[in-house]
DNA sequence: TTGTATGCGTTATCAT
DNA sequence: ATGATAACGCATACAA
């Protein structure tokens, strides 16, 4: 089936190419009935621009790219939504990769993106390698980059990000003022930037209470169901925490499920708050104490940013990095009850 | 800064440029040491072939398109993760596209992919608009199609879905064992595919047990939050049904929050099963009993289908219809209880 | 194994 | 307002 382009439509039309050409670009000086006869003569033999063509005539792709470590939490599902949309607005198509937390990978997407793939990348950062060499290739090739959530610190690009060390500060401090006196944090990887972040919240409000820090009520755990699991099983044995602070939803989710396994009570035994985009918080058992973070505003943001790059080439791309609020909201899981067992009587 | 190509590295390298092009193919014939030296250089001018030349040349683009109807959904990530996973191990990119429930918008992305941008799309329908033209585009294009979930039965391609027809009349004989004689059927369009199936699945239950159907109980939402309480407090507070089954996870929440508003309790008055992706759906309060498609797999078989069609250009295209089986899991809002109140003592 | 030459489909420049 | 032509960067057929 020899595909139709510019050429053979002209020739349908007895006329020029460039005459077709600008039939399909606005500004050009053309007839207007020449160019409705063009038109019509294009949706008749399906006609349409090839993109690759146009492409490489005019060097850019309409394009963005976005790259998030995972896709089982939602708040990615809704950055994203913000991202596409706002894509969508400045007639932008999007492409999506999911590096599933391995920079490796990370660093395979961005390479094949070098070669004039995308105009630009919003990211949410993977790991804390120490290299990031392969975010310089963006910057070599004029790709402009704009971080939300979990950024590299060491990489000069925007990010838009949440207030995490307010939040997780605050967050604690509401479980300290509600009673608890052993408080875990609940952690995926603390290197990397926002568990590192969030656990500064948490350490600091400890030690502004006047509370001891100990190391063991530090929860690391993997991406792994069972292994989180058995992770908080085995501290939470060893140090009977009275109180949680995750700093990740599904870290929260399977010490709900422990606890009732236990029989551990929530909020009269034990106390838990998490980050958490969950819309249905309120209807867990219990209701459950979530940081939200704003998690479409800054899908949206980031690509707002992005876009503002893009259009003014020669802005200044100073690295900024801009904070929207998380709104603590108190639910059960960490009211104060009149605990009699826990007073004596 | 003008850019590197494949002519300024010939000459870097005093070769010409096919031989560099070469390095860049596998399979070529090529003095490996030659190949060594130009990939050498190439990574020190930061020189990788040029996306769009490359395209056009070989009028392929190693993309693929997923079109959805909304991101709000559990179902719809996992199903999109799957996607994405199969096109990354098959070495092709992922543009993401949300109609917002618009056919419109629909049409208009079919279009912007068809002059080469893709060379094959997985989507979900979002509409039951009656002509699908802008699908046959694809077809002309030779531009294969798979759906998944939601499809338009007018269009020839291959469909992915789950059994909804059966897991709706199972779920809904489940309520009417469990003692529902007033059992609503909540929708969001009665008219798209799967709402319709659904429904069917559901009159014919009731029909078999002898029940009569009901017009208002067949409540039709929207997707405003407002408006779907409304809806159902109107059809609830005149119609008093016993149970309902959703259609959609998010009429199911809402349907959970207006019980607890006017304190309709769960299970003994009313009992609730939706069909939903939820993982957490045991921690709800009351937990919710659902039917939880296969939501990865979905997205993975339809992409793997996709990608067999787009290796043998030949094979046979004829439409397929792929049924992968839901899974119904009673909990306990649907239990059958001891509802003396009922029973009248 | 390497080089030469042509064309992929489009758009911009220049001429008419 | 329209047409002729060159160039975008690359990959292949063919020649050496």
């Amino acid at each position: 089936m020899s595909q139709i382009n510019i050429k053979k439509l002209a020739a349908a039309l007895g006329l020029s190419t460039s005459t077709v050409s600008r039939a399909f670009r606005n500004n050009s000086d053309i007839n207007p009935l020449t160019k409705e006869r063009i038109l019509r003569m294009a949706d008749e033999l399906g006609y349409s621009p090839n993109l690759y063509a146009s492409n490489l005539r005019e060097s850019k792709s309409k394009t963005i790219a976005i790259i998030i470590p995972e896709f089982d939490n939602n708040f990615f599902s809704q950055a994203i939504k913000g991202i596409e949309q706002q894509a969508r607005r400045n007639g932008y198509h999007t492409l999506i990769y999911v590096t599933e937390d391995d920079v490796k990978q990370e660093a395979t997407f961005i390479r094949s993106l070098c070669n004039g793939r995308v105009e630009g990348v919003v990211m949410s950062a993977s790991g804390e390698g120490l290299k990031h060499v392969h975010l310089n290739m963006l910057k070599e090739r004029g790709i402009p980059l704009v971080f939300f959530d979990r950024c590299y610190e060491d990489v000069e690009a925007t990010c838009v990000t949440g207030n995490d060390y307010e939040s997780s500060y605050e967050a604690t401090l509401h479980l300290i003022m509600n009673g608890c006196k052993r408080i875990a944090y609940l952690v995926v990887n603390k290197n990397v930037s926002i568990g590192k972040i969030r656990m500064q919240g948490y350490l600091d409000a400890l030690k502004s209470a006047g509370l001891p820090c100990e190391d063991e009520l530090i929860i690391e755990c993997t991406n792994d169901k069972e292994e989180i699991y058995k992770s908080i099983k085995r501290s939470f044995e060893k140090m009977k925490p009275d109180g949680a602070f995750a700093s990740v939803e599904r870290l929260a989710m399977t010490t709900l499920r422990y606890c009732a396994d236990v029989k551990l009570e929530i909020p009269s035994d034990f106390k838990l708050v998490c980050f958490s985009c969950l819309e249905i918080a309120d209807m867990l058992n219990p209701p459950l104490s979530t940081i939200k973070q704003p998690a479409f505003e800054m899908g949206k943001r980031a690509a707002e940013i992005l876009f503002e790059a893009l259009c003014n080439k020669e802005s200044v791309t100073e690295k900024q990095v801009i904070l929207l609020p998380s709104t603590i909201i108190p639910r059960k899981s960490t009211a104060v009850v009149n605990n009699t067992k826990a007073i004596g009587l």
